[in-house]
DNA sequence: TGTACATCAGTGAACGCGCGTTCACTGATGTAC
DNA sequence: TGTACATCAGTGAACGCGCGTTCACTGATGTAC
């Protein structure tokens, strides 16, 4: 009945560590509520008492931060690998947009837990700290930096503009986009008895006017969307 | 130091009921932490034992939901208010989109409160209810249904294309709309410290695309953005 | 090879807390006669 | 006008719960001699 943990041995203590982490994030999935993520209920289900945790981490919150972190890190992941075989800025673009919207909708909860919630309760001189935590800001473009990679996807579209005087400014541009597909995926969340569009719709619907201005004016290479 | 509350006549049950509804409003405005509002916090607060609050609410749900459907209901009017003087459909639909964001970011925690959770649990056959309460679907066009008040502009907006056939689709352009103006209050909710443009500008990026497209193609009548 | 000892991953019991909710009640307000 | 009574808004005390966290501890693992 009660399977006999294996103790860690005395250089794993890191095991017990990931664990409770990838659990953390388990629960999260399961019960699409993170509330219901108690330290008691990850340490029930890890096999272990709720007082173990306390060796890994300081508190709950540096264990949910850390889930958070990872969750960055796989969103992150999730887009590089779809823009990997883009064919040009612009598809690079609309595959990494498809890819965030379907990594919201797919881990929710996730999402939920790191985009739409406020950051948590952060000193005075923590600002630094917040933004990169927010995991859309970091020192480097690391793992997890999923801003600073869309930065770069939309320097490489950018520049398909051949006169930089009609160049939209760069981080506005970027932010926009981001702005545009949470507002897509989170409210689907939100609300998920609205009646909404299919994905692509809303994405074309958006689309729409700057596919016509570039069609207009064209561009140094061809585009093709999925 | 106790000031004696004074107890309602007989007539004036719904006195305390109001009462009660104002407060959590002003709690969660307050601490912006919505799991801060408890029963008891709000009967404390109110200057009443926390028994009280059920002789005028089944639970605290029906409590949270009242306080949601008031919220929409402030929403709305913040919406039509600020489309009363507009000159024309294009400048109706920016009022209102100023208006929407300003609401958010004026009261953040009702705005997360009502649009950036999962709705109640509902149950299987909920589902019409359930899109009800969600506040932007209502049977009739009545005050609070501030989704129906949105398609009635987005349907004067599209009638300036004079060709049927050029015209994008209603409900999915009502949804474009909707999702564009949530994108930039809720994350701006979510991440405060992310270095975000200001709100007109982001406005001005979404919208210079369709600008653009409707000075290429010269519409019925004038336009004014403020 | 054997024994004494240090390390430290994980335990068991308990703490104090705030929560939503219940129950039998009190006592002012209004009504009937 | 006065008294007995019904109504019902609000009370006081308590319930059981799950939570995050603490503390002194146990006992297997590894090390020194």
């Amino acid at each position: 009945l009660t399977p006999v943990r294996a103790r860690a041995r005395r250089g794993e203590g890191d095991r017990l560590r990931g664990e409770i982490l990838a659990v953390a994030e388990e629960l999260l999935i399961e019960t699409a509520d993170s509330s219901a993520v108690s330290i008691r209920a990850i340490a029930d289900r890890v096999g272990v008492t709720p007082p173990s945790v306390y060796r890994h981490f300081a508190d709950k919150d540096e264990l949910l931060a850390d889930v958070c972190a990872q969750v960055f890190v796989r969103l992150d992941r999730a887009m590089e690998e779809a823009a990997r075989d883009a064919v040009d800025p612009v598809d690079e673009m609309c595959r990494k947009g498809k890819a965030y919207i379907q990594f919201g909708l797919e881990f929710p909860e996730h999402y939920r837990l790191v985009l739409m919630r406020p950051e948590v309760h952060l000193h005075a001189d923590d600002e630094a700290h917040g933004r990169r935590i927010a995991g859309f800001e970091g020192p480097t473009i690391a793992e997890g930096n999923a801003f600073g990679h869309l930065i770069e996807s939309v320097e490489r579209m950018l520049a398909l503009q051949p006169d930089p005087a009609r160049r939209p400014d760069l981080h506005a541009t970027a932010v926009a986009i981001w702005t545009a597909v949470h507002g897509i995926v989170a409210l689907r969340i939100a609300k998920p008895l609205f009646p909404w569009p299919s994905v692509d719709e809303q994405l074309a619907l958006i689309a729409s006017p700057w596919r016509a201005l570039l069609e207009g004016a064209p561009t140094e290479t061809g585009r093709s969307t999925p």
